[in-house]
DNA sequence: TACAAGTAAGTTTTT
DNA sequence: CTTACTTGTA
């Protein structure tokens, strides 16, 4: 065993000591920012209002660190989508150059896979293991509860979805199953005793077949840091820095993840603005940011309260808006940005004159000069924007849609990622399930009886190839050729683009039968597939991003536009985080849309309203905030819509209120 | 017995 | 549009 390294902390720096460093830190930074970005070792609180430089205060930190002689692989930079680790890593890089992109970053996620696969082996991990999505996840749970024979009869047993969502929740809030249902889900309790067999079973069935949800990889990874005290030590040691992003929308578990890298040194700087909590219907606690200082002793906390992105008249609606938030941090966000523009509230007869107006308004930007990539749309709900999104198409203008489904979530894609997985992992048994259930005259039950004997096999290849032969119902020319592209994928060394082209080829005949009625279109994705897979070098990789960091876009921008051509963007409250635009439409800010039907406790609605403060403080200079006063209700038709509660009682003047007419002219 | 096709209900946000 | 259960066919 090696010596414990013990580092030597450099003398605090004095103000002459400046002099050292290239970049005129005290110039370029408020004082707040500069307190934030000069603070060296020990733990760092930094409160960040919307929009007061919080991305560029992390991207200096990381600069001073590494010009203060911090070797760049020992700053871990933890953020929330991997998207905004490489952009600050880009940015860093513009302020101290190549060094930059030696500093370790990514979403929690994606960390602790990187460290399961390299050091899990002591507690029996492979490092094979496969990452399963929320509908992988899915999948077990219903392949489980179909064998455990529940639900068959009388009672109807609650959706897969919903099992999932229970047993997820339980787990990033900390609790039994049975106390989350009992909190969250008491409507599912008459069935609580077969889910929290279920439950149980699919822990064992996963940890049988080195599968890891997204759960797993932060709880495997506390265990590990838990457990083996030479692992945490060591990591401890190679990330003297860390950083982290968003803290208000981790929860419990990545706090106690950070609380066991960092005991080695308490080199911590955690940035995040409880007001943004929005997250958790994921076990994100906005308590973590407020908790920081107990957890972390003699944390010094900096508050950053200017913003440098909207105009005075945007942040006094946002301010208003957060105001009347039940529990908050005091913050008030204030500017020296001038204009006297005042956000619109506008009124619309129906949906589709709300999306006639927003289509009108981008035009008449586009006319005044605004570029198209400064213009966002945005809604709490991924469907609410599928009127609009027809009514871009007809004008011609181009967008990408982000949120909501994406397009690595078809049925196509996941069925070609399917067979890569099964050579990565052979125990991967719900791949196997989605290959073989492909093959004509194979359903459910033949799968599932077949797949045993296959994971039990070194070679699963020649197994799949045998059964072939003994097959019946049909299935034994499918089965063979299913064979053949198995050996075929795994012999010699190949490179995923050639896996890809080799399973496409015997999936696309496959395709065309499964899903005879609109298989052209999903050909295109697959060949949109093809090119962003076209880098990767290693099969795992390419798996794992394709679970944890998946290209965003979903299927409706993919195929609005057609190039990498100027387009504006459509986006979720919850994609739009961190991002900012020259003008923000809102639309449906309607009660029964936004809050939405579901958001019935306190605290829902208080998290609704944050997500109402952060979506008008992407706006830098102009802001719209739209709804229809008839909107469709499925069960009543049409009925009268109301502006949303968290603008109604916002004061007259801070709002400019607008009706929309339909003009005389024929 | 097992697969495939057909019918009737429910729909947020994401690593 | 997806999912859970029902009915029809080999």
């Amino acid at each position: 065993m090696a010596d414990k390294v013990i580092y030597l902390r450099e003398k605090p720096a004095s103000p002459a000591d400046e002099r050292n460093f290239k970049i005129k830190y005290a110039e370029l930074l408020n004082p707040a920012q500069l307190a934030a970005v000069t603070h060296r070792d020990g733990p760092l609180l930094v409160i960040a209002g919307a929009g007061s430089g919080k991305t560029r205060t992390l991207i200096y930190r990381v600069a001073r660190l590494i010009e203060s002689g911090v070797p760049p692989g020992a700053i871990l930079l933890l953020t929330f989508t991997r998207r905004a680790a490489q952009e600050m890593l880009r940015r860093a890089e513009q302020l101290v150059g190549d060094r930059a992109g030696a500093v370790a970053g990514g979403t929690f996620h994606s960390f602790a896979n990187n460290v399961l696969r390299r050091h899990g082996a002591p507690m029996g991990l492979k490092p094979n293991f496969t990452i399963l999505d929320r509908s992988d996840m899915e999948d077990v749970i219903n392949l489980i509860r179909t064998r455990m024979g529940l639900g068959s009869r009388e009672r109807r047993f609650p959706k897969k979805s919903t099992i999932a969502e229970a047993i997820s929740m339980a787990r990033n809030k900390r609790r039994a199953l049975e106390e989350e249902i009992e909190i969250d889900f008491p409507h599912l309790s008459e069935h609580q005793t077969e889910i929290l067999a279920l439950a149980k079973n699919y822990e064992s069935y996963k940890r049988e077949r080195a599968l890891l949800d997204y759960d797993d990889l932060l709880y495997r990874l506390a265990e590990l840091l838990e457990q083996y005290e030479n692992v945490r030590r060591r990591l401890s040691d190679s990330y003297r820095y860390i950083m982290i992003d968003e803290y208000q929308d981790t929860n419990l578990i990545q706090a106690d993840l950070v609380r066991l890298l960092a005991m080695n040194h308490s080199n911590v700087m955690a940035v995040g603005d409880d007001a943004q909590s929005i997250y958790s219907f994921r076990g994100a606690n906005f308590r973590n940011i407020m908790d920081f200082p107990t957890i972390f002793p003699g944390a010094k906390i900096v508050k950053l309260e200017e913003n440098y992105r909207s105009i005075q008249g945007i942040l006094d609606v946002a301010n208003d808006v957060i105001s009347r938030a039940g529990e908050k941090y005091t913050k008030a966000l204030f500017t020296q940005r001038e204009g006297g523009f005042r956000p619109y509230l506008v009124r619309a007869q129906d949906e589709h004159m709300q999306s006639r107006f927003v289509a009108q308004r981008i035009l008449e930007l586009r006319e005044e000069g605004v570029e198209l990539s400064e213009i966002a749309v945005l809604f709490r709900s991924s469907f609410h924007s599928f009127d609009l999104e027809l009514e871009l198409q007809r004008r011609d203008i181009p967008f990408i849609k982000r949120g909501g489904f994406k397009f690595i979530e078809t049925a196509h894609i996941k069925d070609v990622l399917a067979h890569l997985r099964v050579i990565a992992n052979p125990q991967d048994a719900v791949s196997w399930l989605r290959v073989l259930t492909l093959v004509k005259g194979i359903g459910h039950r033949t799968a599932e009886r077949t797949i045993d004997a296959l994971v039990a096999s070194d070679d699963p290849a020649t197994a799949v190839s045998k059964f072939a032969e003994k097959a019946r119902g049909g299935s034994e020319g499918g089965l063979k050729r299913l064979g053949a592209l198995l050996a075929e994928l795994r012999a010699g060394e190949k490179r995923p683009p050639e896996q890809i082209a080799m399973t496409l080829e015997y999936y696309l005949p496959v395709m065309r039968e499964a899903y005879a009625d609109d298989y052209p279109k999903r050909e295109r994705d697959l060949e949109h597939f093809q090119n962003l897979t076209e880098r990767y070098k290693s099969l795992e990789q390419m798996l794992a991003d394709m679970a944890l960091e998946p290209p965003s876009d979903s299927l409706d921008g993919v195929l609005a536009t057609d190039s990498e051509d100027e387009h504006m963007t459509l986006t979720t409250i919850h994609s739009a985080k961190g991002l900012e635009w020259k003008v923000v439409f809102l639309i449906w800010a309607a009660d029964g849309r936004f809050p939405g039907p579901q958001s019935v406790g306190d605290d829902e609605i208080e998290e609704e309203r944050r997500l109402m403060y952060v979506a008008s403080t992407r706006a830098r200079d102009e802001l719209y905030l739209s709804y229809p006063i008839h909107m469709f209700d499925r069960s009543f038709g049409f009925v009268m819509g109301r502006v949303s509660r968290f603008l109604e009682d916002v004061p007259a003047e801070l709002l400019q209120s607008a009706t929309l007419q339909e003009s005389e002219e024929t």
